[in-house]
DNA sequence: CTAGTTGCAAAGAGTTTGCATGGCG
DNA sequence: CGCCATGCAAACTCTTTGCAACTAG
């Protein structure tokens, strides 16, 4: 399980753990999470997702973003395998990909030393169109 | 005025713009336009406000930009004149802050090159913690 | 048994929409 | 005069909070 940091282990946390596991390459909304499962029978309340999700990302083990128009939060797994900085998410096919580019401690350095700003990449995402929807649309 | 491409132009509208164009150092939120125009005696509804900020937006004039916990919109008039590309956010005091930095389109386009992928900096904004902030904490 | 967790219902903040009125061209 | 813009009130969306029932340890 994800978030070892809690005192109790329960159903519903379990399954939000499996849940945001099985869909790493997405940022997924409290609604995305509240009703698949529950399309899957591994339902749970939404004030739990709410509070799962929450608390998860306070933990450091998800990362949570606002949507680029505004409106919801979504929430992806950290992946503690590979340095996980720099998300791109495509605005039409909405899939997150992650930018591995030795550009970008570069581009953060700058930004913090130069314009005294610290980039939080956990709670930032790159939006724009990925190459294979570029292509075809 | 600000935007051009509409057919009617009212003092609405206009005041709006004017008013953005006196803060070009700020990001306001809907209420902020809404409730120092009222007391200016420059008064909109606040159903225009949203209206015309989001209509601004659309067409390119202003930056919008939304809080770290997905709270209220804001809103800056893009300066022309300069590479006014990057949005900063602060997630510890909410200010936001224009990010005009030249290693900002080449990063842009090494991703694009490189990548394969192009950001959208309209949707983007770079979510951290400020200067003074980052003191202060 | 005790403290943390759950989930319904209600409250809250921010935003959008329906619709009658008013103003630009 | 026709069409678009305005602005009030109501509806809507996303999120948080109150609270009683429940459950892991």
């Amino acid at each position: 399980m994800v978030g070892e940091k809690h005192p109790y282990k329960t159903r519903q946390r379990q399954a939000v753990s499996d849940f945001l596991s099985a869909h790493r390459d997405r940022y997924l909304s409290v609604d995305d999470v509240f009703g698949l499962m529950r399309a899957e029978g591994q339902g749970v309340g939404r004030t739990t997702a709410y509070r799962t999700l929450e608390s998860l990302a306070t933990e450091g083990c998800v990362a949570k973003v606002v949507a680029p128009g505004g409106g919801e939060s979504r929430y992806r797994l950290i992946d503690p395998e590979r340095r996980d900085e720099g998300q791109l998410v495509c605005l039409s096919c909405g899939r997150a990909i992650p930018l591995d580019c030795e550009m970008l401690p570069e581009f953060y350095q700058h930004v913090e030393g130069e314009h005294g700003f610290k980039i939080d990449f956990s709670r930032t995402v790159l939006y724009g169109l990925c190459e294979s929807c570029r292509k075809g649309d």
